[in-house]
DNA sequence: AATGAATGAGGGTTCATTCAT
DNA sequence: GATGAATGAACCCTCATTCAT
């Protein structure tokens, strides 16, 4: 349970990696339709056309499953955001604010079920979301975000305002994005949070 | 797992209702020692001074015990919530924001490790947390403090005004609130957060 | 693994007794048939008549199964020991010995295929049969025997020549006993040892 | 676990032969390291620096690798023997005895881990202990010393004879080199092990 | 109502063995 | 021959739940 989020093996040929490509996509299935008490390894292994040694040759432990998932979750967000970054040129802060949670909205449209899972199955694992790679590239890439428009910005403390801005997005995208609690469009929580967010770190008028 | 959060008998009785009271005191004690998966009737049983049988006698399950202390918490919530507006005396929404984002901030202080269980660990019962009467109870309440303060207010739609203000408060408490990834002292959350949602709310300049 | 040889919990009812009782024999039956490596709780459980879950009850894995039956055997070859020295009114140290090598030979005889597993596979429990009550009272009881009959011998350790008599004896007995190898008839044997034991202890030319 | 104690080839080239050594090295290392359950066929080749395919090209089991062991062990000591009754030149039987037993002694002092496991963990495999071939060598080899002394021997029957010396000096230079069970230095029980045997052959008063 | 011994399905994990490369 | 990834049967143990007392 320490520090398992590491696979037992680096998979260099391509096989391995279509391996554990497999045995990932398998637990993301079984974890949204199952939760994470639902998912146990046999099923994991059989939804993946493996046997249940070839995921632990990959995967010390249950456990590790999801924290790999959560990693790749977390690395195709940050992929989303750079990419949202990069072909937006929008002229303030707000502007790429809004590229951001536009981006990351549609992503979790795509398996809600999976991302409520992910996001709340989580924290039994011990290792604090912050510790991951790109739970980290993230919170740097806004932090940097930040900085570069330190001028429109009202706080002072930047990685406040960074832990508070990324906390603030997340949460509400995940509850806009989770079946039954979400009473709202997308289109309008997307406003709505881009909103408070220019609101908080530019405190102009917003109007969602 | 589907619909049994309800205790099979309503305890009358004060005898069954320090029974049911001590039985969730010791599985939010377990819980925040071990987690959900750590978390089992027995050891529940025993740490409550009571045997398994009498568990069962008033929750179904293991599960309606968890639902049982979340909506527990959520009372609690409420109540402080109410005390603080009534306590409390401001000029402006703001002031009343920060009344309850102070009370819920100290109320998460004192037991984290619990609040983060329950927070995180609730997901798998399937009753979404707007169902609980208590939450319905805080939802309505901010949405009538919005109703009352409207003249201040920008954002039109009240509805997704309250669902974004509570949200934002409540994973922003939380964040500040469990222990490895709170980095900032509640004092300065505090202040972030109310910058935050009357920046949202009522588009004026903030200062965290 | 470290010190497991004691039941979970002292099984007070005679109902319990009978059930340690019934997995005990249990263990033994299929320790027999079957080895070590053969031998499983669910298999145990199941001829025992009982669920697994309830020999867990009673015994926290597989191992104190083994170690519970070692402990059993022990015993019993304690009070054989005894019966025969009590019951047996011989001359000299060496009539006391022929009635202890009688006795356990006899004993052994019964279920030999036990205690060759018993003797054979208990070592990969680390707690060494020294250390077990019963194997410190053989040892005890025999080292006075040796004591009343100091005149009678010639070796000045007495530790030394109760340890070397209990081993010697042991591994003839086993050996003696066991099926492939025991290419001797018991009454053979038993004058053989009490013939090698008095050569030892009593024999004029033997210098320790 | 039958039959199958042969080598699958014999190995003929000495690549095959360093193979086959090292595997054997490798498993009496984690056999005294681990023990029986502990020990197996992957590690067993990790360690021997050889993959697992190789291990059984050369074992047809993982219980042939310990019969292997086994058998070599029993090989050395019948050299060790050889040797020893080879340099030594008593005038009696009881110099001869104390020769084996000195040599023996020695070569379990080295490794008394591995012996112990050796020992202990061997019974799994049906093989007996007499039908190998070294086994019998040893049997033979002190047959024939106690015929070459027989003038000296007051047992009648040889067999028998040689079967308890064997045993007798086996179990206590076992017991006497196992760690935790040996209370007394080497030199010590060398000198009590050759007294009782010569107790039981050359005593005057005993009759077998 | 309370007890807690008993149940047994289920799940995580290991590891002897195979076989395609 | 050698490799080692893949297999999957098997096993130890847990724990939610029941029910006789």
């Amino acid at each position: 349970m320490q520090d398992l989020p590491q696979p037992r093996r680096v998979p260099r040929q391509a096989r391995s990696r279509a391996l554990v490509e497999a045995i990932l996509e398998a637990t993301a299935r079984v974890l949204a339709e199952r939760g994470y008490a639902g998912t146990n390894t046999n099923l994991v292994a059989e939804r993946a056309g493996v046997s249940v040694g070839s995921v632990y040759q990959y995967f010390p432990n249950k456990d590790s499953l999801i924290a790999a998932l959560h990693e790749r979750h977390a690395a195709q967000m940050h992929a989303a955001m750079e990419s949202a970054l990069a072909s937006a040129h929008p002229r303030d802060l707000r502007g790429y604010l809004a590229a951001i949670v536009h981006a990351w909205l549609a992503a979790h449209l795509i398996e809600p079920e999976l991302h409520r899972v992910l996001e709340k199955e989580f924290p039994f694992l011990d290792a604090p979301a912050e510790q991951s790679p790109a739970d980290q590239g993230i919170f740097l890439r806004i932090r940097r975000l930040l900085e570069e428009h330190r001028r429109e910005i009202v706080p002072d403390d930047l990685d406040l305002a960074t832990w508070v801005v990324l906390h603030a997005m997340e949460s509400l995208i995940h509850a806009a994005t989770v079946a039954p609690s979400a009473p709202h469009p997308a289109q309008v929580v997307e406003r709505a949070i881009v909103a408070m967010l220019s609101g908080y770190l530019c405190g102009e008028r917003s109007r969602a």
